[in-house]
DNA sequence: TTAATCCCTAGTAATTTACTATAGTATAGA
DNA sequence: TCTATACTATAGTAAATTACTAGGGATTAA
């Protein structure tokens, strides 16, 4: 059907790190890296688009990091996939039929806006608030750096490149 | 955010050529590739896993073609995208939780689900019945080719490599 | 001063996408 | 029967995208 990128992925992961430290003061990457098992690498490249798009701060230096600039429940996800994914569409004509000499008369066209306002809708009914109550649930604790990778360092998403 | 495929909307506009056409006897996938802007080659692609779907069948041989196998109200625009991307997912984890050890306590993966769910509830909102006559209103006439290519030949979706 | 951080610009291998090419097989009609 | 018109099948491939990785530089607490 459809795919969502990694960068949507691991950013809303990101975010939800960060959300679950909100108020302790700055988070470093190398925790969340850790926490996430995604590269420091990696992280560095997502955090840039949502410090400009006003959703982070950075701290530099020793005992720096990042923080959310507002409190979880005021950040959808459809916020974050929205920074990270800035300028892409579902379809490029959908955001401007200028694009498609067959937009005024096309009917593929109208299910296609409306499937993007379906994305964007879902997205946006979840706030951050609301993900770490789902995992507080699904944990069944009272959810502080549960997760931990296994010895092995195998985990998470491992299977991203190898398989169909 | 996310993209669609061409193939899935090609696919789309492909079946819906048919669908015009449908009860008039096979359709020639030339005549589609002419009407469609796509080339004969590429609707050559589609075409085989939409028979194998039972969706279409052939007819070999000279007049032969293509042709729905039921009426355009009976087929949905998320069963021919479902049957053109078949075993794609929006994120891998979505339909089998086993492939990522995360997935029992993901809070994300809930608004994977949520989104996948959106999406295919909406392209099943749509039959092939629903977009003849959208396209009849678009049109504002009473709707059969009526969509011509420029004489120069550049046409529909015709950035589709080039720009980003 | 030093080590821990974030910051910045590239680069790149693997994968996917969006096609194209070549060589058929079946059939209607002359 | 011949032939042009279709569909059928299997490859191949250039371009674009994805999912990272590398290698430094700038800032700051201790």
């Amino acid at each position: 059907m459809v795919k969502m990128s990694t960068k949507s992925r691991y950013g809303t992961r990101l975010v939800l790190d960060m959300a679950r430290h909100y108020g302790q003061g700055p988070v470093q990457l190398a925790d969340i890296a850790r926490r996430q098992q995604v590269s420091v690498k990696y992280l560095e490249q997502l955090v840039i688009p949502l410090k400009l798009a006003g959703l982070i701060e950075s701290v530099r230096g020793v005992k720096g990091g990042y923080l959310l600039t507002m409190e979880p429940r005021l950040i959808t996800v459809g916020r974050v996939v929205d920074v990270l994914e800035r300028g892409q569409n579902l379809v490029p004509c959908t955001d401007d039929p200028e694009k498609c000499r067959r937009a005024p008369f096309c009917a593929t066209r109208c299910v296609w806006v409306d499937v993007e306002r379906a994305i964007r809708d879902t997205l946006d009914s979840y706030t951050y608030q609301d993900l770490l109550e789902m995992e507080d649930t699904l944990m069944g604790g009272k959810g502080e750096d549960h997760v931990q990778p296994d010895r092995d360092g195998s985990f998470y998403e491992s299977e991203e490149r190898g398989s169909a």
